[in-house]
DNA sequence: AACTACTTTTACGTAAAAGTCAATTTTGGC
DNA sequence: GCCAAAATTGACTTTTACGTAAAAGTAGTT
């Protein structure tokens, strides 16, 4: 049935307002379709969403989101272009490699956090 | 001999701004010590810096780094105090998780979008 | 002492990514 | 066909994390 989505079912789904949604499609990054003035959501758009909140949870900024989103879309023709948009695939790749190490790192750190924690709860003489 | 480091050494080591730092100190984050106005930066604040930066690439707020800096220092005497602060980490923790997994999908993302860019160059018939 | 290279403080500016508000439409249900 | 609820638009505001510029202090060198 190809069933549409309304801009206050996904803003339900993904706990963002409104706002951010049409604020995404200002930036170009999805593009639901109009019943006069009305947008109405497919599931297309609906994925694309995701990715736009998983690239944001990661911190990238919108450009570098529709960016890659660009290359699903209508990837480079030419080979400069293509050679270029390796590059900076290897880049972000880098980038989050550093990312994954920083929070393997905080994720031990935690561990110590909440030891200490403990440790300071079991001298007060609290049992958990 | 305990060394002292300058800001600006600082700011080439880990490539930000003095202003940067300053702006941490203000926030504090970091307390350098002072010889008349001047600034000097001991191993104890080079490792701090490092912890905050760490952080601001994980996508923390100064507010949230200094929380955790905070701990370190000066944990929590109190029952209520520490459990809360348990839950805090608890919290965090499971946001690193959600995010390193986010990191996990773009990368194998990423992976794909090379190699749609490989063959299209070798479509183009270029040797790489 | 003058020169050079930093450094400090204060204060205002800025960019990104929305949030908020108010004034219109538009729509779905009866 | 009417009306409350939902949606749209545009303008303005906010927050975070610094940038930037101006004016003056500081330290080592020649």
């Amino acid at each position: 049935m190809n069933k549409y989505y309304t801009i206050t079912e996904l803003t339900r789904e993904f706990g963002v307002s409104t706002r951010t949604l049409r604020f995404y499609e200002d930036e170009g990054l999805i593009q639901p379709e109009r019943r006069g003035r009305t947008r109405l959501f497919r599931q297309a758009d609906r994925r694309l969403i995701q990715e736009v909140l998983r690239g944001r949870r990661i911190g990238f900024t919108i450009a570098e989101i529709r960016e890659i989103i660009q290359v699903y879309k209508d990837p480079p023709g030419e080979e400069g272009q293509l050679k270029l948009l390796m590059k900076r695939v290897d880049e972000k790749r880098a980038d989050l490699r550093q990312k994954r190490k920083d929070i393997e790192d905080t994720l031990s750190e935690l561990d110590n956090v909440e030891e200490a924690c403990l440790t300071r709860l079991a001298e007060i003489g609290v049992s958990t």
